[in-house]
DNA sequence: ACCGTATTCAGCGCG
DNA sequence: TGAATACGGT
């Protein structure tokens, strides 16, 4: 236990240490985060707690995942295997599956994603007869979706003021309908969406005192990550399962809140303060990551936000390099220049590739890049994008896994009865949907039965319909049964989807054969793996079937794949929001123009305009050694050519911080990139690069007039000085920056903290109890 | 049922 | 520009 507490830094440690009742973790980027949850977990379980009775809950699969290996080497497989750790919708879906009965959903629900959702929508639209146009289905969802982030039922929403007003204002008077209708058919469908994991999560908190008391018992110690995302359904369901025992940890970092255009509620955290008057907040204000001039730069910027709660990040890190400021022509030539710079600091540096990363605002700004990157034989490889379980062929697959599972799965039944075609033509099933809500029965009885249910079809057809139901049902009967791999094999084989593909011998087709190969062999693993998932499994679903299969996979994501991919060495190129949570050596931040970032679509506001600017701040902070920031003077957008001005978020950071290449006005020139002066441009960036270092391998230079102590060290409670001698005034002299005056002291013992300003390093904010600072005479 | 052409639209996206 | 969808002809 010592040795895990040994590696922390005191303020960490505090947050490790303080289990019992509220507790918010503001957390500045590269300050440890990750390290403090889940040393805090190790903590609680080395000290006794029981693992049934802790609840993790993250932002992503992928960081769940992460923190439960980290514990594991921590505290031993055993007991970390226990722990409920995970995203909120994989927890919570695991709760409906055993508690939903209560409110009409049977334990195989089946959950839909975007797609499915926006699919199902689409039919309402065209059966109400709605213009498709108005009712797009992404509004119409995105609509719903809100309401439901804010827990309001179909119900209430009709009656809300803000939300029909609002409709109303933008002539799409239907929606509050439209949501009553989808849920309807959801409930029909036996099915939840994403949304409808945490709205009925809170309903079966809110009605249903029982649970709820079996819940609060159980977790008795809650932490959630990434608490500035959370929005307020989450906060709502955190607030009732902690109201018991309040021993409840939030972690996050205003500053880093990005995700409010998708109903994350910054207020959360101060609703905290409210919620629990008795808290205690920790600011972890040490980055880790960055050099001086990165978290500087960061918080130069951060600073023009009015909406912040007060911290000071600051690092022990060398200086380190200006960030690079560089200017193109056009879109273009910014991806050469950036292909360029990559190019030269790999050889002159001999870096990995993996040790760049390009980041964008928009997904858009993502092929001039690539090209670039391709004609310097750059590897790459692009985050983001359709994922693996989003491709038509293995939805197409998935459909009838859904479909063999909850019979009365609406859209899995529309898509396997279309796909392979087996001569049910769409105005068929268009009667059978038609039928079904007449009759208001699933759609499922009325192609089980069509004649039953009274069906004006011909005969041939309501035969096919009946014998499709029948092979459907002969792979239900094998589910609780069945090895997932061989049934799954078999439903491939016997649908004729294996048959289809096999047929189409154009690129793609293979490419989609492989696919569903892939898609077996993950089944397969699954079926041979035995590490849970998030620690909260029924007994049932410790059996390795389809269904319990496939409820974990459809709330997974893309970064949950790609192993052998991720230890390859590329270049990462992703949007912004994608980097959260990474880290890189060196960051190219590009299309640092006015109207592309900030988008245009995000200055009506400043509310929007601020958070703009966190995810450049979230942009900047990702790089750990060196930054640079491009933009194009022309750009094409949509087809035509548009001119920028540099972005002002470039102009808002203290220029001490920037290194400005200097460019004479370009002429036109046919050549592109070659052109004379991006040579010079690029020239002058690898004369920077030459002159500063003797190129070592990697970046581990000591180049610095004194060389910096090891980061750890100054943590494992070397000799101490007398640092509460030191006063305001004083002339000190540090082992690293050198001579310095005291400007300011803050705090008490232990936590006494000077801002100290350094001959040759500007000022500095240091922990007196690690400075180890001597009296200048 | 399927294919080629016309038309439309364009921000970020966890689960 | 280019991807996604709608439409109209075979």
């Amino acid at each position: 236990m010592k040795e895990i507490l040994d590696q922390l830094n005191p303020v960490q440690r505090q947050a490790v240490l303080e289990t019992e009742g509220p507790v918010m973790v503001i957390a500045g980027a590269g300050s440890g985060k990750t390290r403090v949850l889940t040393f805090r977990v190790a903590y609680l379980l080395q000290k006794g707690v029981d693992p049934f009775n802790v609840l993790a809950l993250t932002f992503t699969n992928k960081a769940a995942r992460e923190m439960r290996e980290r514990i594991v080497t921590l505290v031993g497989g055993r007991e970390a295997a226990n722990v409920a750790m995970g995203t909120f919708h994989s927890i919570f879906a695991r709760v409906l599956r055993v508690e939903g009965h209560r409110m009409g959903f049977p334990n195989n629900f089946t959950i839909y994603d975007t797609d499915d959702s926006k699919r199902l929508i689409k039919q309402i639209v065209q059966e109400k007869g709605l213009d498709p146009k108005l009712y797009a289905p992404n509004i119409v969802l995105g609509r719903i979706s809100s309401a439901k982030s804010n827990l309001i039922s179909a119900a209430e929403y009709n009656n809300n003021a803000e939300f029909t007003g609002n409709d109303r204002q933008f002539n799409r008077p239907e929606i509050g309908n439209l949501y009553t209708a989808y849920q309807m058919r959801l409930l029909k469908a036996q099915s939840m969406d994403f949304d409808d994991i945490l709205f009925y999560m809170s309903i079966l908190l809110r009605d249903f005192p029982e649970v709820l008391i079996k819940y609060q018992h159980r977790y008795k110690y809650i932490m959630v990550d990434e608490y500035q995302d959370t929005n307020h359904a989450q906060y709502w369901i955190i607030k009732k399962l902690a109201a018991n025992n309040e021993n409840i940890c939030v972690v996050g970092d205003d500053a880093q809140s990005i995700y409010a255009f998708r109903g994350a509620n910054i207020h959360n955290i101060l609703n905290f303060k409210r919620d629990y008057p008795d808290y205690k907040l920790i600011k972890l204000e040490q980055n880790y990551r960055s050099t001086q001039i990165i978290v500087n730069a960061a918080n130069s910027i951060i600073s023009k936000n009015k909406e912040q709660i007060h911290k000071n990040v600051w690092t022990s890190n060398e200086d380190g390099e200006k960030i690079v400021v560089l200017r193109a022509p056009t879109d273009n030539e910014e991806g050469m220049m950036v292909a360029r710079s990559i190019f030269e600091l790999k050889m002159s540096f001999q870096l990995p590739a993996k040790d760049f990363a390009i980041l964008y605002r928009t997904n858009a700004q993502s092929r001039a890049l690539e090209e670039a990157l391709r004609k310097l034989n750059i590897p790459y490889r692009i985050y983001g994008g359709l994922s693996f379980y989003r491709r038509k062929e293995i939805k197409d697959i998935l459909a009838y896994f859904r479909l063999v599972i909850n019979n009365y799965d609406e859209d899995a039944l529309r898509r396997c009865i279309n796909y392979p075609a087996r001569g049910i033509g769409d105005s068929s099933i268009e009667k059978a949907i038609v039928k079904a809500s007449e009759l208001g029965v699933p759609l499922w009885e009325v192609i089980s039965s069509p004649v039953a249910a009274g069906l004006d079809i011909r005969s041939n057809i309501a035969t096919t319909m009946m014998n499709f139901a029948y092979m459907i049902k002969s792979y239900s009967v094998q589910l609780g049964k069945a090895d997932a791999y061989e049934l799954a094999r078999q439903i491939t084989n016997s649908s004729g989807i294996q048959r289809d593909l096999q047929e189409d011998q154009t690129p793609e087709g293979v490419s989609r054969l492989e696919n569903i190969e892939e898609l077996l062999n993950a089944i397969k693993d699954f079926t041979e793996r035995e590490v849970p998932l998030t620690g909260i499994e029924t007994e049932g679903e410790k059996q390795r079937t389809l269904d319990v299969f496939l409820q974990d996979i459809v709330l997974l994501t893309d970064a949950d794949e790609d192993e052998d991919d991720k230890e390859a060495d590329k270049v990462t190129m992703m949007t912004i929001h994608a980097a959260k949570g990474l880290e890189f050596p060196m960051v190219y931040i590009v299309g640092l123009e006015e109207n592309l970032f900030p988008n245009i679509q995000a200055l009506n506001s400043r509310a929007e305009l601020e958070e703009e600017r966190r995810l450049f701040y979230v942009a900047l902070t990702r790089a750990e050694k060196r930054a640079f920031l491009t933009f194009a003077e022309t750009r094409y957008r949509h087809g035509t050519p548009s001119f920028s001005e540099q972005s002002r978020f470039i102009s808002e950071i203290d220029e001490n911080y920037l290194e400005i290449p200097h460019q004479r006005k370009r002429f036109a020139n046919p050549h592109g990139f070659d052109s004379p002066e991006l040579k010079s441009t690029t020239r002058q960036l690898s004369n920077f690069v030459y002159k500063e270092k003797p190129a070592p391998k990697r970046l581990e230079r000591k180049a610095a007039p004194t060389p910096p102590p090891p980061k750890q060290d100054a943590f494992q409670g070397g000799t101490e000085v007398d640092y509460l001698q030191l006063i305001e005034g004083m002339n000190v002299i540090h082992e690293r920056f050198g001579f310095g005056v005291i400007l300011k002291i803050e705090g008490a013992g232990p936590n006494m903290k000077a801002t100290v300003d350094f001959e040759n390093h500007g000022h500095k904010q240091l922990l007196l109890k690690f400075a180890k600072l001597k009296i200048r005479q």
